[in-house]
DNA sequence: ATAAAAGGGATCAAATTGGTCCTAAAGGTG
DNA sequence: CACCTTTAGGACCAATTTGATCCCTTTTAT
């Protein structure tokens, strides 16, 4: 239960790689890719949606690729992951605020408190931070 | 991301209201499905995982049915939750040591202390707990 | 112009989810 | 015993999601 996705592997693969450059250098997707081990094509859809939310900044045509729109330091892991898997939601009811017949349903508050705490476990991780981790 | 399925959320609503019964009656599957609002068939495989894991005995023919194998305070959602959904695994990385060639990726450490406070979260709650609850 | 990149849409196979159906087995009752 | 009731278990199936791939467009540097 609760598993990530490939996507989401996916993601926080490629921008831990990012990450890892010289500030300010420009990887190709390709590159990216290849050193986090990723089908390309696939990567590309995920770094599309980074871009379209911020995280990284792209440029295209000759020279053009990804780089981090901010420090590694400032990508909290809660934003990579939910920008490919969306928001971290243990159970539906907790958008409408009715989700049995009429008020919340009797486990409502307990699947507030999980998302709360894995959102709060999440941002208190950054990609910095994951980066610069002895491990792998 | 990490979203409950159907098959969870009617296994909760199935056992809450086995535990909302007097103590020892027995329930058919036909009247819990009625009063959960799930389709029979499907929740009567839910039973069945129940009952194999001991969290509720079953018997057949006339007279037959389901009733708690133990009290209700002495079942917990996790109980419930894995018994249909499987461990809480936020990611797959967390069942071998090594996860990325040879040591464990950069992020296990943060999927561990997720795992670690969700299954935390969820032990935490009992049926008889949710079966009282006011809402709803 | 041309080549090199990312953007975006369509498409597709595989896996998972959500569920049904049918037959078997087990347990009561006349 | 015969018969009815109820769960057990397997096969099966449709819809959705996941995990990709392909192709064409747009942007940009040279």
């Amino acid at each position: 239960m609760m598993e990530l996705t490939r996507k989401g592997e996916y993601a926080i693969r490629g921008i831990i790689y990012l990450a890892q450059q010289p500030p300010g250098r420009v990887s190709l997707i390709s590159e990216i890719a290849a050193a986090a081990e990723v089908p390309q094509t696939f990567l590309a859809k995920i770094f599309q949606s980074f871009a379209k939310l911020g995280l990284v900044t792209s440029s295209r045509g000759t020279g053009g690729g990804f780089v981090l729109a901010r420090p590694a330091s400032a990508i909290t892991l809660r934003e990579v992951v939910e920008a490919v898997e969306g928001p971290i939601l243990p159970n539906r009811c907790l958008l409408g605020s009715a989700c049995d017949r009429g008020g919340p349903c009797r486990v409502h508050a307990v699947w507030k408190q999980v998302q709360t705490e894995v959102v709060h476990i999440l941002d208190g991780v950054t990609i910095d931070t994951l980066a610069r981790n002895p491990e792998s």
